[in-house]
This record gives structure tokens, sequence and C-alpha cells, in this order.
DNA sequence: ATGGCTTGAGTGTCAAGA
């Protein structure tokens, strides 16, 4: 069972890299984030013919999330409950016996801003309700675009970025509630190299110079934790031809 | 050096990303 995570900064333009990449990788289940689709212009029927039943929950321009899933998708549910928000950065499903939430966490612009407030804001709701869809399903994985790189060693320069967005105390703080809940990082479950990230900004030859973060994580409730056997950044795809600026997560379960 | 690219909107050039 391969779940993964790629934010894929417009769906529109990705669309033919996103099916090589499924055919190449063969993953069980994908979520996506940056869709920028609204949900009538949705790729369904590509991704149909592809092998993927698809849920989402998207907008013009910004945001917009999708899972995709070789296996049947039930109880799909969009957005945070009891979380008015017009940006569409959650949805979560059923999928082979597992809560699949995929999550586009707002970016914060900058320390002190009104986005930053939010994405405090947003995170404290998140983590509330992810404690009772806990208990609800044991069984739960969340893959997404966090906009948090957890720890210095996630972070090409620590200490040029120190209290920077994505690094700041308080989004880091949240990401360990996130992990007392008693989700784990399922790229942590393993030795890694060093100076692996999942996103390089396109300027300044960042790829090249690998000046990366790592901001795109899979968490695992224990008993998929404990299943988890591989955890990877597929920096391959951020090779390509107009790629997105972030590379691929995926996870397997054994 | 606060830019550097890329996308979407929309047809000027700007907002937003991270």
């Amino acid at each position: 069972m391969k779940l993964a995570t790629w934010n894929v900064n417009s769906l529109k333009v990705r669309l033919p890299q996103a099916l090589e990449w499924l055919a190449a990788h063969q993953p069980d289940i994908v979520c996506l984030q940056e869709t920028k689709l609204e949900d009538k212009v949705f790729p369904r029927q590509e991704l149909e013919a592809a092998g993927y039943q698809a849920a989402f929950s998207g907008q013009k321009t910004y945001n917009g999330v999708a899972i995709l899933s070789r296996l049947p998708l039930t109880d799909v549910s969009a957005g945070i409950p009891d979380f008015a928000d017009e940006q569409r950065r959650l949805i979560a499903a059923s999928a082979g016996g597992m809560r699949i939430v995929c999550a586009y966490f707002p970016n914060g612009q900058s320390v002190g801003s009104d986005k930053y407030a939010y994405k405090l804001r947003w995170l404290d709701a998140l983590i509330a309700w992810l404690g009772e869809e806990l208990a609800r399903h044991p069984r739960l994985a969340l893959l997404g675009d966090y906009n948090i790189a957890p720890e210095a060693r996630d972070v090409h320069d620590p200490q040029a970025w120190e209290g920077q967005v994505l690094c700041s105390e308080p989004e880091r703080a949240a990401f360990r509630r996130l992990l007392e809940l008693g989700l784990k990082d399922a790229f942590r479950l393993f030795a890694q190299p060093d100076k692996i990230y999942s996103w390089w900004d396109y300027r300044m030859m960042a790829f090249r110079r690998n000046t990366g973060l790592r901001i795109d994580h899979i968490l695992l409730s224990e008993p998929l934790a404990g299943a988890c056997v591989a955890c990877a950044v597929d920096k391959a795809a951020r090779k390509a031809e107009r790629p997105s600026d972030h590379a691929p997560v995926i996870a397997e379960l054994g």
C-alpha cells in the first residue's frame, strides 16, 4: 500500500506529469494540493481512465485539494468542521480501512502578518478537530503541504530561516502538537540521508543548489506507523520539464 | 541585493506562493 502527497501547483498545468507519475509509481492513494481548479473543471475523467477515483474541493486561482484512490473512497468531507473558511484547504475520506486527510496548510506569508494569524488559527482548528477524528478513526493518515519545516535539519540554512515563517516557533509547536496527538512523521521513522527537502524556490537555481525545505509531510497514527516500511521524497519529479516547486513524498505500508 | 520564477487573472501588470 503506497500513500503519497504532492503539491502540484496547478493540476491544470501538471496533469500530464501527474498522469505519468501515477503510471510510473502506482500509488494506491495520492493527496494533491494547490490544484487551483473549480470542482466543475476537475479532470475526473482523465484520472478515472488512469484507474483513480477522486474526491476534490477546489476554487479558482488558489488552494484546492484532492484525494485520488485506486480503492473506493467513502465518507468524503471537505473543510475543517466548525471552522468557517472560504479557502479550500482540506478534504478527508475513507479508503482501504484508513481515514485519509489531505491538507494544504496556509503559507502564513510573514510572521506577524494577517495571513500568519490566520495560519495559527487554522492550525488550532485543525489540531482540535483531528483529536476528535482520531478518536473516531484510529487508522488515520494526515498528508499534505504543511508549510512547516519541523526542525533545523529540515532547512538548508537554519540560521537564515530562524524565526521566519515556515520555521517560527509557534508553527513548529503546532507541528509538535500534531505529534502529541499520537501521529508519527513517516519520514523520520527511518534513517534518512542529510539535506532531504520537498520544496525548492523556482528562483536562484534553488533546486540545483539544493537550497530547500522539508515542508510536505505524511503523519501516521500508531497502527499505520507500525505498518510503515519506507518513506521518501521523490526528488526526480522536481527535475521534470515545467516542474511543480514541490516534490512528492511517498510512504509505503506493509 | 528583498529580486531572482511560476501560475492565474486577463490583456495591464499584479497577487501569491514559501
